[in-house]
DNA sequence: CCACGTTACGCATTTCGTAACTATG
DNA sequence: CATAGTTACGAAATGCGTAACGTGG
């Protein structure tokens, strides 16, 4: 099993268009073509269902494209982690989303530098939403801040914390003089929160331009309340909302890690965490 | 990063010794060289540290080592899996050390069967000493009933019984005469046990051999007490010892399998020993 | 009939093997 | 000085692109 085709498919499979998967690829359309036509009489394998107007995949090759992501991102990885092993002064990195700490970074890095002389140096890596376990999985970072819930595919995770939760509101918003809020209140769900919060994210680039958002009553999305605290703004009001699932911060890090670095790392995050809830 | 290079290197790293690694991997020297020279040029990394006259690793090349070895799996296992979705009776694979499942494999077949009209059906592989990890990583199997330790890297287990250790001793061995034996009789300290278990089993291919080699008392070797049960011998005694760790079975998982099949064949496998245990 | 995947064919790049070279223990 | 890794060079194989084809919506 060779890697270039499998990162041919997985371009096809995800695009469901051979002129399209080829553009991306950097290829034009018959290599791709024969490429994956290979791939299926090696395996002996139909991947795809395809006629003149429509490409679909087969049950194998759903199952192709779960599993050659995972082998495809263990690949990058083994590269970047000798990178970094041979770097001069390996660190470790964590990978955090700005403000998506619930205030434990600064606690954590101190806890862990402190707990050990010879601890190994913390870089920190501010990413995306979303973006941790991806780098995690590519051995970009050897740890992640991360929020409940994420693909734990190839992961550890301990639970760091567990926040209430507050709703935006512009100021002039009919909820805003209410002292809490309910989900039901919002039109929503206790299943569909989750879901609500991606697509409230989608909405804005970062925070400050969710929140101009919220001030023009465009949207009114679901935060941690350490955000709330850390992120006043006029026009803006933050309101709990006494329903909703509690945001859960974890620290997570590749499941097949070994390192006794991100070990006390860890355990540097679960004594910070452990003291803030006592 | 490509797949080829990476296997390339490995059987380098492996071998620490380019001549062989060309050998076994069916290529001359020469290209192999080169490929190992460009992985390290496209890395910006030192692998190997190498003279005329030896060949080590780097710290990077370690890190890649352990590294390439996940990837590569991975992508073996990718190739695996979407066949065996494909086969025409998708069924799950369940490796299985021959004779090493304490007596539970027939029952958790059965409950498993039992427990759901729907049941995916199970084919068992058996295997050789420690291959279940290897299958599991690869895509060859599903799960696996594997006495600890094992490596974990990549897996997920629940641990289902612990069963009392036995040694397997001559008839004319000095200590067949005792009701029980103690670790410190056969010259072993607690921390020695897994080592020495590795080192008997690596003694003969099968069981039949071992015990064969006990007979001649070249050996006095351990086991759990179910395969003492199961296979009495004429000229060779089975004695508890009494202090020596017991053998902990476990079933064990890729762990980023989200196969419902699995998760109910895992919990038939629990059921069965929590009954058992009762 | 138009769009899109596929086949046909020739070219470029990569990869391999044999032979000669070099350096270390 | 012998062994093992490397360089040199020619050959095979693999992969790619342009052009032409077929088929289904």
């Amino acid at each position: 099993m060779e890697s270039r085709p499998l990162s041919y498919f997985v371009a096809v499979a995800e695009e469901l268009n051979f002129a399209r998967a080829a553009e991306r690829l950097g290829i034009s359309p018959p290599p791709l073509s024969r490429a994956i036509r290979r791939l299926e009489t090696d395996l002996g394998v139909t991947l795809f269902e395809r006629t003149t107007h429509s490409v679909t995949l087969t049950p194998a090759g759903t199952v192709l494209l779960t599993e050659a992501r995972i082998a495809l991102d263990a690949l990058r990885a083994a590269g970047r982690r000798a990178q970094r092993a041979a770097s001069p002064e390996p660190k470790l990195v964590l990978a955090v989303k700005a403000d998506g700490d619930a205030g434990l970074l600064e606690p954590i890095l101190t806890r862990h530098a402190s707990s050990d002389p010879a601890a190994a140096p913390v870089a920190v890596r501010l990413c995306a939403w979303h973006e941790q376990p991806r780098l995690l999985r590519q051995g970009e970072a050897d740890a992640a801040l991360v929020h409940e819930p994420f693909d734990r595919t190839g992961l550890d995770s301990e639970a760091l914390v567990a926040e209430p939760r507050v709703v935006a509101l512009a100021a002039t918003h009919p909820l805003a003089g209410k002292d809490h809020v309910a989900l039901a209140d919002l039109g929503l769900r206790p299943g569909d929160v989750h879901r609500f919060i991606d697509e409230t994210r989608g909405r804005g680039h970062d925070l400050a331009q969710l929140l101009t958002l919220v001030g023009l009553g465009d949207v009114t999305p679901l935060f941690p309340v350490s955000v709330a605290d850390r992120y006043p703004r006029p026009g803006v009001v933050y309101r709990p909302v006494t329903d909703a699932p509690p945001a859960v911060l974890a620290i997570a890090w590749p499941q097949q890690s070994r390192s006794t670095d991100v070990a006390a790392l860890v355990r540097a995050a679960m004594s910070v965490a452990e003291a803030g809830q006592g």
